[in-house]
RNA sequence: GCGCCCGUAGCUCAGUGGAUUAGAGUACCGCCCUCCGAAGGCGGUGGUCACAGGUUCGAGUCCUGUCGGGCGCGCCA
């Protein structure tokens, strides 16, 4: 309805262009909002005052032009100027009225659109290394990514999703190491575990799979493992030298066959776990991208020797630098070391790289708010490459705090005292976990409640819209209860009987719908929906409560019936968009 | 120190490409169950939009500065 108003008033202004009342050209599309109030009317324009100047006009004389230049329109009742030059629409009731009977009918499609044109866009999100469990903080960016995805979708485009792993580069191998250093600690060796390797419960889980399935086959003493080792960090050494020599005699005595299996047993476990675990969060996945094969298909080498040959690279103690400062990066950043091996960074400019021939048209990153310092360097060095950086949106996710009786749940990684995605699903559930992730923007902190998250009343707002759609459900049942027909009549005979305020509050909510879910997809605020289908939810129990829907009036019964039926539609409509369940009983 | 993000009611937050009188929820106070789910609803109290300038016909919204909070500034990922 919106873009229809917006169409008319396009209409009018070539009007007023060919009669030379304003110029034309520099003449900005014409913004259309919803009145806040409904004396003004359904909607409001304000591009009289906005070309009032490069017009040489009063507002409120433009806008009675641009009044009069309006064509016909069926969906239109009246037009008012007002205030300092406001255009004020007012529709006519069965504008609304259409909405009942298409929501009904159109079921999932209604609210979605076609704007997005089926271009191409992917959207990469969580991307946490496979080191260990997802926590928290990886579900809030997983939550985000989703729905941000999914309403890109709803509007037209065609959405691919990607989680890049990290399968290869120095965490990996600490974790390989950790593992094989657990395991001989099942074999009654005496470890001192390194203070930078990973202490995780999970870790022995793997290491007893290894020595459950292969017995001592990976046994070496402790001794030949520690032989002249630098000492850790507790003993007044390097924790990075320590751990960095004892992977590199991890691979010595295990050999490339051994090292690399009990690496890509670890990988591998630990890559389900996530998997399983972000798939019963409701979150799928298009594509699993390996950053090792990259390295292996020569992509990284390749990207280097782009960034060689266009002379954006130089020599500098020993290692290989990007000249990303001459594309407004803070410093220059290293993509060789010195040791011979790229860095990650490297990795990152030939994935992005790919990303952009691989031929899509946009191209989204969901990060963690800590990572954001890296943007430029990734910016940097797509325009480097001569790509467009403009077509990639890198989107930052602050954390989330958990909140349990009012105080704040303290975690840390480095102590393995955080709180991961599968245990917070489990204490609160998918739904609520999932709409309280994205009811934020995401560049807000969050306060996550964990009591509300739980508690079954209206004070939490998943479960108060879920509700009204539970409640609805009920109302049905009822009607079939009592016999009265489940089929409403077609069409739209009947809403003209709906005059009462709380159906008129309705009918415009239903309206918004398309609008907002196209804003949230255009915009990535996933957290305006959240906040619609909580109005929706109070609209309905309000009417709820007001009104008895069931009467005697059979007219009025099917009316009201078919209404509330809309509103069921779109709240399973809207919670399916972020991924919430919309039960017909609680 | 530099960079990015945030600062709106006691608390948690909305406020769309700038606009007609700044909104929800919670908390607090007062009402409402012979009635389709009271797991609810209705009403009320509560705000120099951090502060100071600037642009404009008009600023919570845009610009600059200050203050407060978070994060980042590795040949880590």
């Amino acid at each position: 309805m919106k873009n229809q108003v917006v169409k008319l008033l396009s209409q009018a202004l070539e009007q007023l262009a060919a009669d030379d009342v304003v110029p034309r050209e520099g003449v900005p599309a014409p913004v259309v909002e919803r009145a806040r109030e409904t004396r003004h009317g359904d909607y409001a324009c304000n591009i009289a005052m906005v070309l009032a100047k490069i017009a040489r006009a009063r507002p409120r004389e433009l806008a009675e032009k641009l009044v009069a230049a309006l064509p016909q329109n069926q969906l239109v009742e009246k037009v008012e100027v007002a205030g300092p030059g406001f255009i004020n629409f007012y529709l006519r009731r069965d504008a609304y009225h259409q909405l009942v009977p298409q929501a009904i009918e159109q079921g999932y499609e209604f609210g979605r659109s076609g704007i997005g044109q089926g271009r191409r866009i992917q959207v990469e999100f969580v991307s946490a290394n496979p080191t260990g469990p997802l926590h928290v903080g990886h579900g809030r960016g997983a939550a985000y990514g989703a729905v941000v995805a999914d309403l890109l979708e709803a509007v037209g485009f065609s959405v691919h999703r990607e989680y890049y792993v990290n399968d290869a580069g120095r965490q990996m191998d600490i974790l390989a190491a950790s593992v094989w250093l657990r395991y001989l600690e099942l074999c009654d060796q005496e470890i001192v575990f390194p203070s930078n390797g990973y202490k995780g419960d999970y870790i022995w889980d793997i290491a007893a799979t290894l020595h459950r399935e292969h017995g001592e086959a990976y046994l070496h003493p402790a001794a030949e493992l520690f032989q002249d080792i630098p000492v850790d960090e507790p003993a007044g050494g390097d924790k990075e030298r320590h751990i960095d020599a004892l992977i590199a005699r991890s691979k010595l005595l295990l050999g490339d066959n051994r090292y690399r299996y009990v690496f890509e047993l670890a990988l591998n476990v630990i890559l389900d776990d996530i998997r399983d675990d972000l798939e019963l969060f409701g979150v799928n996945y298009e594509e699993w991208y390996s950053e090792r094969s990259l390295t292996e298909s020569g992509a990284v080498n390749k990207a280097i020797e782009r960034l060689r040959n266009l002379d954006h690279v130089y020599q500098k103690s020993g290692a290989l630098w990007f000249r990303s400062t001459a594309f407004g990066d803070e410093k220059d950043r290293v993509v060789v070391r010195e040791n011979g091996q790229h860095t990650y960074f490297a990795a990152d400019i030939a994935y992005h790289m790919d990303k952009l021939e691989r031929g899509f048209e946009r191209v989204i990153d969901v990060w963690g708010a800590d990572h954001h310092g890296y943007v430029p360097r990734v910016k940097a060095a797509l325009q480097a490459m001569g790509d467009d950086p403009t077509r990639l949106d890198v989107l930052l996710v602050q954390f989330a705090n958990l909140y349990r009786g009012g105080e704040k749940v303290q975690m840390s990684t480095r102590s393995g005292s955080f709180v991961t995605l599968r245990e917070l699903r489990k204490e609160v559930g998918r739904d609520a976990a999932r709409f309280f992730y994205v009811m934020r923007k995401c560049e807000q902190h969050l306060d996550f409640d964990l009591d509300l998250a739980k508690s079954s009343s209206s004070d939490n707002p998943v479960y108060y819209v879920q509700y009204a759609h539970a409640r609805i459900c009920s109302v049905l049942r009822q009607a079939s209860e009592k016999g009265i027909g489940m089929e409403p009549s077609a069409g739209v005979e009947n809403l003209d009987r709906l005059t009462e305020e709380h159906e008129q509050a309705l009918f415009t909510a239903l309206s918004r719908y398309g609008e907002l879910v196209e804003s949230s997809a255009i915009n990535k605020e996933p957290h305006q929906l959240c906040q619609y289908l909580r109005e929706l939810a109070n609209d309905f129990h309000t009417y709820y409560n007001a009104h008895q829907f069931l009467v005697e009036d059979e007219n009025l019964r099917d009316a009201r019936i078919k209404l509330v039926l809309a509103v069921k539609q779109v709240l399973r409509n809207g919670l399916n968009l972020l991924g919430v369940s919309a039960p017909e009983s609680m």
